[in-house]
DNA sequence: CATAGGATCGCCT
DNA sequence: GGCGATCCTATGT
């Protein structure tokens, strides 16, 4: 089923990191439906995280959609290259977002390969933050500040538990210019999406 | 208006 | 493991 404000709203952006763990990101568009295994999180708290976009309160055109009510999308382009997805969380005025990094397609193959123009394996073709959006034909141009309660992005809970020693937990990805934010464990990643999502 | 730099990826060696 | 691609955002004048 899929996720309600009440999953999105709650103040602890690191637990609900570590919770979008095995959840099911799911995009519709043309009719068409694309699911896959959340495998790689992490959470960015906001003002006081000196790797979030809106540390010390720096709201911009681009931030505000952290400052914005939960459950909707904040995508934003990276490197010139690629969007980046990202949940916000908390209440509005508090900038809390989980930047999703990797995930493990289970329905819509077909059209995740044809979006990456590629026929890597399952495993490999959405594992990084800019491959799955490429993969689930998420844009920075038209899937901006969309509300995940509706039906063209959003995540369900399909029962799969991950627990913790599937996980493995550390520093943020590409952030060495936050200091000493740099090494908070805000960071999961599933050990073997491959063993555990794959077939067989 | 100009400019530096970024929550990355894929190709090359 | 090194590097270029590629362009928007934020900041400063």
């Amino acid at each position: 089923m899929k996720l309600g404000i009440d999953f999105y709203e709650r103040e602890n952006v690191v637990q609900i990191s570590r919770e979008l763990i095995g959840k099911v990101l799911c995009v519709s568009e043309h009719d068409q439906t694309v699911k896959a295994i959340i495998t790689e999180t992490e959470a960015y708290e906001g003002v006081t995280d000196k790797a979030s976009h809106a540390y010390g309160g720096r709201r911009t055109d681009r931030t505000e959609i952290m400052f914005g009510p939960p459950a909707r999308s904040y995508v934003y382009l990276c490197y010139g290259v690629h969007s980046l997805f990202n949940v916000v969380t908390n209440k509005e005025g508090i900038p809390h977002a989980v930047l999703i990094r990797g995930v493990y397609p289970i329905s819509g193959l077909d059209i995740i390969q044809a979006n990456r123009n590629s026929k890597e394996p399952t495993h490999r073709i959405a594992n990084g933050p800019g491959k799955l959006t490429k993969a689930l034909g998420i844009h920075y141009r038209n899937h901006n500040d969309l509300s995940l309660l509706a039906d063209s992005i959003w995540i369900e809970d399909q029962g799969i538990h991950v627990p913790d020693g599937e996980l493995q937990i550390g520093p943020r990805i590409g952030i060495d210019y936050a200091e000493e934010d740099a090494l908070l464990p805000y960071r999961f990643l599933h050990k073997d999406p491959k063993g555990r999502f794959g077939k067989g």
